[in-house]
DNA sequence: CGAGCTAGTGTATTTTTTACACTAATTGTG
DNA sequence: CACAATTAGTGTAAAAAATACACTAGCTCG
């Protein structure tokens, strides 16, 4: 065991992506490192893995400290290590990214961040170590989630209404969306309580406003992972390939 | 700096899963562990990250110590960090998953490894540490992956058959394909070229040959990533989500 | 009370997916 | 040498999903 000896000298972080959604923009929230390395620079939240800490458990923690929220959408995306990646020796860092709703929270910058902002995520420029790479996978790694689960949700305030939610989607997707097809499909999920509330105070036609069924997305979830219910067409079912392309 | 000592005394591993298809059946690559820990036991190929070693090279360094293959489909998958997952000490390990042709190599034991065997998927029993649980990762991103991009050449020897691949997905997304649907969608794809030939000795009608065809699949990457070429119906084009569920 | 603004709605067309059954070409056997 | 056994190969109709598209409704503010 002695021969491994030179291997127990790395250390390892994590870096959360946080993303929030306000004024139609879809943004992140960066620090602005207090310590070295970078310090004065603005990087993503994140922090030593300690050595009887589980990766996940790091990662809700760094989240916490800087933001005190718990039980948040977190996910891991990929881990980074190029060699030369922190200039204090081998460190290599496990990427996760969340989505919060931004009204929820209040900043609470911990010992490595002199303060905490949220930046649009279009206009973020020049961060520390190689932090753009790791926006950049989780960004894309957001993109791909959004088609595929109903996890916009995760990112708007409790009652929304049909249009922020499309807003939220152009906004994740960089493309303008059909209103109506929009509308149409979203509803067609059957994941949306109509709360039969209207905004007020709006200088034009208030609109409805809906909340997310937490209920019926735990059995979208189920289903999307079990098998579909239209199997035995025949006796001996035949699928065909479903997704979009082989 | 001396404060962040206690962080270096980790180390980190890769681990990989390799895929291979063979006589209808998915294969994943295992070794019989000739060190410890868990000496005598089968564990997926993976080795210390060498100090100066990025994270993909030491994936495709375990990868072509024991089969000689590089440049190979190799893919990073997911990072495992639970905290007793090692006996050594605090080691994470990031799991990366490959596609080989398992005509293309021959086995190499490298010196972990007492014998390396193809172990058929569905019957993997108990392997060393959570490898159980990294081999089942990787699974289910292959049955993602093929879903959503051509991977599936990557297994196959260079001339097939259509059955053939028809075959593989079916191993691989673990469900009969209707086998006028999923030729048709094959061909539609046109990645595949038709080599004007045909078997030579099968007791039954001889099927025709295939090749990939490698230059149509990197327009076909290109083009999965930059935005569809139906753009501008109208001045200004108005899309839909297009996956299948947002 | 009208201008300005955003909410909200339906349908026809196109594209994609699905279901489904017979004929063709080869080898091995009696 | 024909016929049994085996896998290859093929097309179409129906259903479902995605797309394109334009007007009326309801509120505030001046």
């Amino acid at each position: 065991m002695t021969e491994f000896n030179d291997f127990f000298k790395s250390a390892f972080t994590v870096d959360n992506v946080i993303f929030g959604f306000d004024e139609g923009d879809l943004k992140v929230l960066l620090i602005k490192r207090g310590e070295a390395p970078y310090a004065g620079k603005w990087g993503l939240p994140g922090y030593f893995v300690y050595p009887n800490e589980d990766l996940d458990a790091a990662a809700e923690r760094v989240l916490g400290e800087l933001t005190g929220l718990r039980h948040v959408f977190l996910e891991q995306v990929k881990t980074f290590g190029a060699v030369d990646r922190h200039p204090f020796g081998r460190v290599i860092t496990v990427a996760y990214f969340s989505l919060i709703k931004i009204t929820d929270y209040t900043i609470q910058p911990s010992s490595i961040a002199q303060k905490a902002q949220w930046h649009s995520v279009a206009r973020v420029k020049d961060l520390a170590f190689d932090h753009n790479k790791i926006l950049d996978a989780c960004f894309q790694r957001l993109k791909w989630m959004v088609r595929t689960r109903p996890v916009g949700f995760e990112l708007l305030p409790p009652k929304f209404t049909l249009t922020e939610l499309q807003h939220l989607y152009e906004a994740i997707l960089e493309t303008p969306l059909d209103k109506r097809n929009f509308r149409k499909k979203i509803l067609s999920m059957n994941l949306l309580i109509d709360l039969e509330e209207t905004q007020e105070g709006v200088a034009h036609r208030p609109a409805r406003l809906y909340q997310f069924d937490k209920t019926k997305y735990r059995e979208f979830l189920a289903e999307g992972f079990s098998f579909e219910l239209k199997e035995s067409k025949k006796k001996e079912r035949r699928n065909m390939v479903e997704g979009s392309s082989i």
